[in-house]
RNA sequence: UGGGGUGUGGCCAAGUGGUAAGGCAACGGGCUUUGAACCCGUCAUUCGCAGGUUCGAAUCCUGCCACCCCAGCCA
């Protein structure tokens, strides 16, 4: 992660600010949640890019909990944000802060405005202030307080501390310009009333500092050399660099903005999130099919997979839609080298070996037909075993390589087999099939001199142990959902649940994931029985070739 | 409507006056006891559009067009 060359508008200033030695000391940067939700992989991004930079330049970055609204914040949320950091294999060390830590000096601050004639208590009704501040084509009207006498108004916000006033009674504002073209700039709040218990100050406070006061001064006090946003605060670059031009502060960060990541099928809004959790369309916020970190987790993916997506998404202030190809093919990429390989049936369909006799024979394959070290294990192969339903075809498609009537196929590192008779129920829906085998064909000494098309995975009626498999799919149907009705956007198959089989030899494995060959790489969930294990669907295997 | 941004192949993205990197996807081929992986090859005469400057422009100038963000006492 060191020693990679990456090059994007915010990595080529820091290193000519590096160059014409604008940085004082090693480079600093934060990731600046609020604990109010959980992280997805649109944080991942911003993650990737702040401790990635600090890595990269010997440099700093604070973990910072931007927690400045007791309303919507909570302490579970940050602990689950720091675990997934850490899962992301990120580490701020000690530079573990909380925009609460300075209420105290932020309160100096804003006082410090005061004093200036810089910022005033307004009594106006938050209605008012809407009213007040005008649209995009017409100007703002000053607040008939805005003109008040500095000490009425040191008088007001010390008794605002006190508690004295109810909420959204008084708020203080920037003394700035009703008429700036910006909205932002249009005397802005600073704090307001907020009667509640705060997560980490307790009832310390009753009045908390709006966003815009807070960041800049935040990130100022910690040195921050680079403080990197999404675009939507671009607008508030202005009052970002307005509050410390007009405070006594002796340290002044760049506010750098970026585009945040979008994914196609996602949607990352935590408010809509929330919405899918609470109407049970997931059962959690770590749900595998949820874009959250944990989500990604419980899925499957591995950390470092969501780092190179994240690496080779790149870093622009362009608007984007990413594909959902690209993650997949990192996570493929990730799994590929070390990921055992097993044989699975997500439909078993029975088969029986007509003219197979005595005790099932030994198999041995290896786990990784590349990557040696992962070892071997054995199969068998009997009178009765299994496919998977999809591998035989009484009509086939064209180019079909599998199992037909009276066709031959290649069992996975057994014997070749030729299908005899379908078997169907009383409703005529297959039941089984009866197949011969060829003895000569046994895997790796194959002297029959057939040339199946294809090989197909199977598992031996001795050799198999049940399981179920969840297959995940995209929640929604739409590339950018959000802007229909949530529920007509909902894909009814974003989870579907087989009741399956695998070889023992999976089951007994102690890997955490699995290739099922020809299928998919999945999970075994940690937490699922060892009598009835689970297996989610990390992503599917690159398909060559598909029926139809 | 005022302000702030952005426009390079299907999706990302390099490039900052010298004649369009790379990745993903797609397509064709090789290899193959995973229709996987792997390996080869193809894929922008053109950079939102129109003018202009220049020996030379995606890069400079002018005008236009499209899209995104902003009117929380959220962040």
């Amino acid at each position: 992660m060191k020693n990679e060359d990456l090059r994007d508008f915010i990595r080529n200033r820091i290193r000519e600010d590096i160059a014409a030695e604008r940085i004082p000391g090693s480079v600093t940067t934060r990731f600046p949640p609020e604990p109010n939700g959980y992280l997805h992989i649109g944080h991942a991004k911003s993650i990737c890019l702040n401790f990635g930079i600090a890595n990269e330049f010997d440099g700093v970055t604070y973990l910072r909990f931007d927690d400045t609204n007791p309303l919507t914040e909570s302490p579970e949320y940050v602990t689950a944000i720091q675990e997934d950091i850490r899962w992301l294999g990120f580490d701020w060390q000690e530079n573990l802060t909380f925009a609460s830590d300075y209420f105290p000096q932020l309160y100096a601050f804003a006082e410090e405005l005061i004093e200036r004639e810089k910022a005033f208590v307004c009594d106006l009704s938050q209605d008012e202030i809407r009213e007040t501040r005008g649209t995009f084509s017409r100007p703002g009207v000053e607040s008939p307080y805005r003109n008040r006498p500095i000490q009425e108004n040191l008088d007001l916000f010390r008794r605002m501390r006190k508690g004295e006033f109810e909420n959204g009674t008084r708020v203080l504002r920037a003394k700035i310009d009703m008429r700036s073209p910006n909205v932002n700039m249009r005397d802005p709040v600073l704090y307001r009333i907020i009667h509640a218990e705060h997560h980490r100050s307790g009832s310390d406070w009753c009045i908390y500092p709006m966003y815009d006061f807070t960041h800049c001064i935040c990130d100022a006090l910690e040195g921050i050399t680079h403080s990197l946003c999404t675009l939507e605060f671009e607008d508030h670059r202005p009052l970002y660099d307005w509050v410390l031009d007009n405070i006594n502060i002796n340290f002044h960060p760049p506010q750098i903005e970026f585009s945040r990541l979008n994914l196609e099928y996602t949607l990352m809004s935590k408010r809509v999130l929330n919405k899918l959790v609470q109407s049970r369309v997931v059962e959690s916020w770590d749900d595998p099919r949820m874009p959250t970190l944990a989500g990604l987790r419980n899925r499957g993916i591995p950390a470092a997979a969501v780092r190179e997506f994240c690496r080779r998404i790149g870093v622009t202030k362009q608007d984007n839609l990413m594909e959902t190809e690209l993650l997949d093919y990192c996570v493929r990429n990730e799994l590929e080298q070390t990921t055992p390989r097993g044989m699975a049936l997500r439909n078993p369909l029975r088969v029986d070996i007509t003219n197979f006799e005595g005790e099932e024979v030994e198999l041995s394959a290896n786990w990784h037909a590349k990557n040696k070290e992962l070892g071997s294990r054995i199969l068998t192969f009997g009178s009765t075993i299994f496919i998977d339903r999809s591998d035989f075809a009484e009509d086939p498609p064209p180019k079909y390589k599998r199992l037909v009537p009276d066709g031959i196929v290649r069992l996975r590192y057994a014997f070749i087999i030729q299908c005899e008779e379908v078997i169907r129920d009383n409703n005529g829906e297959i039941e089984s099939l009866r197949a011969r085998y060829f003895p000569e064909s046994r895997s790796g000494e194959d002297t029959s001199g057939l040339r199946p098309k294809g090989v197909i995975q199977f598992v031996s009626a001795q050799n198999a142990a049940t399981v179920q498999i969840r297959d995940y799919d995209r929640l929604f149907n739409t590339r950018i959902p959000g802007r229909d009705e949530l529920e007509s956007e909902l894909n009814p198959d974003s989870r579907i649940v087989y009741d399956g089989m695998v070889e023992k030899a999976v089951v007994d494995h102690t890997a955490p994931s699995f290739q099922f060959e020809r299928i998919g790489y999945y999970l075994r969930d940690p937490a699922s029985t060892t009598s009835l294990p689970i297996f989610h669907r990390t992503a599917k295997l690159s398909e060559g070739w598909k029926p139809k």
